[in-house]
DNA sequence: GCTTGCGCTAACTAAATGGTCAACTATCAC
DNA sequence: GTGATAGTTGACCATTTAGTTAGCGCAAGC
């Protein structure tokens, strides 16, 4: 019954790249309109406003780009040791390459978003402290397993969950506003650092 | 000859508080007239506009709050060890006052609004890369002072400057993101931890 | 093949935005 | 005083923005 479409994932690509490139504010809904081919009255079809529609694309961004992302490169399945290592450089090869696609360094959109909206707009920063959450749960669980796995000392797991986020999202951060991918060469190895890994592939 | 006014300083204290608050983007020109008590005209005879009033705003905070904060509390008078430590807990301070003040954590304005701009707004980003850069250099003078004390291992002094800037404004930005200034309460200890300084305060 | 209803569209409105300007005014130097 | 000049103002314009609506078209189910 009806016809189908895929104007709703056109709208919600469309306003993840701009909003990336960009910012949030600078986004303006005709902009997204435009990018996504989709006339104005079917934006309103579909959401109630700039808003919402941020909110449901960083949802489905975590679903289809991030979650996966975490699981493959900080995965259960690897060495305790390696693990924070290769997901490290995993993080910096993933902004190299959009460094080389975008000609500029785009960094992390939840965090760029977040610091912009965090003391307005309510709802698009609940979904971003919701993303934020769960990437931080995932260092704390890799963390613990590191303590149990004996390499490294046991300590409050969700305090240096919390420090190695903003380590990791402070040094993409400033890569993004100095444009320089170089910033993030050394996060390999200021992060086993902060972890204090004993591991071969620490140092 | 003719008449005084001290319009261009309300309107560079506006914009930043505003900016602070919520973002460069949100903030129109009309905004800042308004909490300036400056009508639109006189606006527009001291700034070509928003971008401008910006980069002038920036420039002033920093000589006028940023560059004293550094200098009182990064001082080369102090002892190298104390040095660090009291300026993240100074840093902390800020900001606890702050959000105090505000009913929220507001973090660093440059760096949000570096985050923000940094794929547009050049000439914003000009002046944000500018400030970033000189407190960058603060840090490594303070390093380098440090290991030339022998309390800090011999280093790649610019490559922890980075490291340091990274942590400190990482946390400070998700302090912002989440709205929770806890966030910041372990920064003196994690800073000292990553500038593995020998001394009795560090830890 | 026709009905049902989801999806689409162009044209519209109202409000806000950035930006301009000619006329006005206060102040200082003389 | 008075003239030169820095600063002020409100009214105005063009454009962009968010948001609405009446009606059209396409596809699935019967």
């Amino acid at each position: 019954m009806g016809r189908t479409s895929d104007a709703k994932e056109r709208l919600m690509a469309a306003a993840i790249e701009l909003i990336w490139q960009e910012s949030y504010g600078a986004v303006t809904i005709n902009d997204i309109c435009k990018r996504a081919d989709v006339r104005k009255g079917s934006f309103y079809y579909f959401f109630p406003g700039k808003a919402e529609l941020a909110v449901a694309a960083i949802e489905e961004m975590w679903k289809t780009e991030w979650k996966p992302f975490f699981d493959e490169h900080l995965s259960v399945d690897k060495e305790p040791g390696q693990r924070f290592h290769e997901y490290f450089e995993a993080l910096v090869a993933s902004q190299t390459r959009l460094a080389l696609e975008h000609g500029k360094v785009l960094g992390c959109p939840v965090c760029s978003v977040g610091s912009e909206v965090s003391t307005s707009q309510v709802d698009v920063c609940g979904a971003v402290r919701a993303v934020l959450a769960k990437k931080r749960r995932y260092y704390e669980s890799a963390i613990r397993d590191a303590v149990a796995a004996g390499i490294m000392e046991p300590c409050d797991t969700g305090e240096r969950a919390t420090a190695l986020f903003g380590l990791v999202d402070g040094l993409v951060a400033q890569a993004r506003i100095m444009n320089d991918i170089g910033i993030l060469k050394r996060l390999p190895q200021l992060g086993m650092e902060l972890l204090q890994i004993k591991s071969p592939v620490a140092l």
